[in-house]
DNA sequence: ATTTATGCAACTTTCGAAAGTTGCTTGACA
DNA sequence: TGTCAAGCAACTTTCGAAAGTTGCATAAAT
């Protein structure tokens, strides 16, 4: 069994990711000990290394908000992935070994079997976190081989960024059935053949919606409640009558 | 006249970008407090947000180092500038407006001069401080009508990384006289003449012997102290005769 | 003579209280 | 009624001390 984490870094940079926190929701640390399990100087400095990674905004006398995100900046973060993947592929393919190809093809096969549960099912929300995490082991694997360490944690960055609006905002963060299993099978098959011109071809379809907006516009599902308990700040003085 | 930052986070950043604290070297906040005037907690506030940037380690109960950087690192930061650039600049040149125009000219002029001062008194080290905000500058200039303000954070990074590497360990910090002015001045008129393909082509002549480590082989220069005033760590025990 | 324990100094991290800031609420004054 | 200022509650930030950790120096054991 895995365990869960403790840190109140890995615990709030996890709940920010899968939408713990809202767009531009306040997070005070006063309220947020109990939950954490932590004094809120300890959440104060988690907190500001998150600012630093730019997950969270924190303007001086004004505590710390979760990013706001919009489409706009969706935009972007998809953009900013399209241009990462396209160059790292093409090193990861010029470098590619054979423990590689190995890592390529496990991440692939685990992607490739939840993509054909949730299909099959018909009951894609079921699996769809499960499905993000294999979607990311998918594409870092693909680029691990590129070289560049900064590269690699550049383009994480841009991942978690695109990963928190696609939860927040888009139905089923961002599968879309049997289309994406297709885009993400071409992506593989060309990998695994060296053929950078059709793992580069493949990358933009997969991604070129995202940038273009053209898979932000479908209705969001109603979303149930992720609160879990926590301390809440005291009601507010009534205004007197 | 400028003011001198007194926000220990600012003079800490621009500190490690030029050079007053070298390559994994330990930043304790108990010796930094005199010089920075505020308390070790608060630098250590500064030092988290850093290290969330990636300038800066932090190791669970090892405190803080600079980020260690090698020919390596260098080519890998040079490498995502020239990703940044040859992608920014085709959208800068897409979406440029008059505005734009102008300041990259005033950027270009600017840039410019202190290239034809270093040239012309062959004392290059004098201005060499200055040439590299004035790079920046044209730079960043040059991206900014990109339209995605975190390509333009995230570029910035990469530049800062850059930067933190060629202060300290290229002579004049990559000014490589004529050809480097030559470089600019190709890539400012393929802007300003909207030439798509000669921008980026000016940009990968102007980035890929940095990439490729063609200019981290030059001698260094003897590089003069920079220390100032500081508190020193009390000198460790001697060990019994 | 080497290995293994113990002590200790130098930091690092956590804590909780004190000081400072912000923006509402309320009450005085035009 | 409108506006301006004082008061206040809710946070945010800073502080300095307490607790915890690490690694070296020295002492003890094999």
């Amino acid at each position: 069994m895995g365990h869960q984490p403790t840190d109140p870094y890995d615990i709030l940079r996890s709940g920010l990711i899968w939408g713990r926190w809202k767009s531009g929701e306040r997070l005070i640390p006063q309220y947020l000990t109990a939950e954490l399990g932590c004094t809120s100087s300890v959440l104060r400095e988690a907190l500001i290394r998150l600012a630093g990674e730019g997950l969270i905004i924190s303007e001086k006398n004004q505590g710390f908000r979760a990013i706001t995100h919009s489409p706009e900046t969706f935009r972007q973060a998809a953009h900013l992935r399209l241009v990462f993947e396209v160059e790292a592929s093409q090193m990861s393919l010029k470098n590619a070994d054979f423990e590689w190809e190995l890592s390529l093809s496990a991440a692939y096969q685990k992607l490739a079997h939840v993509e054909k549960q949730m299909i099959e099912t018909g009951n894609a929300e079921k699996y769809v976190r499960h499905w993000s995490l294999q979607d990311w082991e998918f594409h870092s694997t693909l680029l691990s081989a590129c070289g560049s360490d900064l590269l690699l944690k550049t383009y994480k960055s841009a991942f978690d960024t695109f990963r928190m609006y696609a939860v927040s905002s888009i139905p089923n963060y961002g599968f879309g059935g049997e289309i994406t299993a297709q885009e993400h099978r071409a992506i593989y098959e060309a990998a695994i053949k060296h053929d950078i011109a059709a793992c580069i071809k493949a990358i933009e379809t997969h991604l070129v919606l995202y940038k273009d907006g053209n898979r932000t516009n479908e209705p969001l599902p109603a979303k149930s409640s992720l609160q879990a308990a926590k301390k809440s700040p005291p009601p507010k003085k009534k205004k007197k009558i």
